[in-house]
RNA sequence: GGAGGGGUGGCCGAGCGGUCAAUGGCAGCAGACUGUAAAUCUGCCGGGUUUUCCCUACGUUGGUUCAAAUCCAACCCCCUCCA
């Protein structure tokens, strides 16, 4: 459908929308003036990986078209735990892990969403009203608009039980827990729609139903289509595992290559998901050469999660290195004496033992200053550029 | 509770007394070709050791055997059918 919001068409034009509850009405409501929309994370890593960036750039784009984001952490529900297309219930983290993750992940959000200004966005923690729920009101309100006939037709409930895996009560609760944070957002800040991942949408309605029913409000709610490569494969899953987006769990210059190495099918839509490059600039920049849009997106990606120095220093290196030099950015190997070059190989992350070592040598994969390495012997000192393979490089320093 | 089937390397899945670190597929890594892409072909793919050597592995624990992933017993877990 044609949206006459800023928003929405911002959403649509560049790949967001799966599924909205209501969407001439959200458009409606959009098109009147600012409203206030949420999306929750979990506090189960220190790091927010690729998988939750697709809904942080929906919360960036909602802000820039003039309205309130709330970015909820679920500091309440992590303590109890999703049950969505697991097998086994998650482990639990203890209260100082779930701390501590929260404010790891808080510093993230600062990079794509403005927390001052007219519409700034606001850090929500639903441990706050959680935590402090009294049990027997909580059901007398809460629980009696919740039909448990319908709880366990949902997929993350069914699956489970289907395949006789065991559900604690505990996890079961989860899906009241989220949709009572809805309506919670909903008194506390007239917050009107609820966005997630495709996967979020049963745990939505149920929000949007759970305003319905105890305060005869309206709210919506809209999921995004989980994002996959050309290839078929999700994304953000590569050998070494996710792609987080905290510096501290992937520095900058890998980050910069998960982008860099893209397929070239993808390099539009992503530019589309994950930069705020005009729908013009990407056409063209995708018309082009693919190895320079390929950069472009790299760049750009790469600015907006660590920021543009870090993106330009990633791509400075990137440039040297593949030139065939060294970039200040490599991961690097500190050494009082030359090593020999298994060793190099293991200190510096390419290999797992030094036998891997020994048959990426044997291979020919190893290289030292851009040479392939024919004996297992050789020594390296401080200064030398070792490679595994044509991606993986890094430096042997002094130290 | 009864009857049957099954638990194998990151995953799927063969093997059913020695020739098994265990066929094959996927994933992964490397090489060739390229564009730091894809596809294709080739090699590697438990750990150690300069290697026809050692260690750890086929649900768990014991046992039989010169020898067990393979046979036996008990236990744990999963699946199917019956009550």
């Amino acid at each position: 459908m044609a949206f006459t919001s800023d928003f929405l068409r911002r959403l649509d034009a560049r790949g967001f929308i799966h599924q909205i509850t209501d969407a001439a009405a959200l458009d409606a409501a959009a098109s009147a003036g600012p409203i206030t929309a949420y999306v929750g994370y979990d506090c189960t890593a220190p790091s927010l990986h690729i998988g939750n960036l697709v809904s942080i750039m929906m919360l960036r784009h909602f802000q820039q078209a003039g309205h309130r984001p709330i970015v909820l952490m679920g500091g309440g529900t992590t303590k109890v735990g999703d049950p969505s297309g697991k097998d086994e219930g998650r482990q639990l983290l203890d209260d100082a892990r779930i701390e501590a993750n929260k404010a790891s992940i808080r510093r993230i959000f600062e990079r794509f969403l403005d927390f001052d200004g007219p519409n700034a966005a606001i850090m929500a923690d639903n441990d706050e009203w959680l935590s402090g729920l009294a049990y027997i009101p909580f059901l007398r309100d809460i629980g009696r608009h919740f039909s448990v006939n319908r709880m366990l037709t949902f997929d993350s409930v069914k699956l489970r039980l289907d395949r006789e895996q065991p559900l604690s009560f505990l996890e079961f609760n989860y899906m009241i827990l989220q949709a009572y944070d809805y309506l919670e957002l909903n008194r506390r800040f007239g917050c009107v729609l609820q966005m997630g991942g495709s996967d979020q949408w049963g745990n939505i309605v149920n929000g949007t139903d759970l305003i319905r029913r105890v305060d005869g409000g309206t709210g919506f709610g809209l999921t995004t289509p989980l994002i996959t490569r050309a290839d078929g494969a999700k994304m953000g899953k590569t050998a070494a595992g996710a792609v987080w987006l905290h510096e501290d769990s992937l520095p900058a210059f890998d980050y910069w290559q998960f982008w860099r190495n893209s397929h070239d099918a993808d390099v539009g839509k992503f530019m589309k998901l994950f930069t705020d490059l005009p729908l013009a600039d990407i056409d063209a920049a995708v018309a082009g050469d693919i190895n320079a849009a390929k950069v472009l997106l790299a760049t750009e990606a790469t600015a907006l999660c660590r920021g543009r120095e870090a993106a330009e220093a990633a791509a400075a290196t990137a440039a040297a290195t593949f030139a065939g030099g060294a970039g200040a950015d490599l991961p690097s190997f500190a050494v009082a004496a030359p090593i020999g070059i298994l060793d190099a190989l293991v200190g510096l992350g390419f290999a797992a033992s030094k036998g891997e070592a020994r048959r990426l040598v044997a291979g020919g994969g190893a290289r030292v200053d851009g040479a392939a390495v024919a004996d297992d012997a050789l020594l390296v000192g401080p200064g030398t550029k070792v490679s595994a393979g044509k991606k993986r490089h890094g430096v042997i320093v002094a130290g």
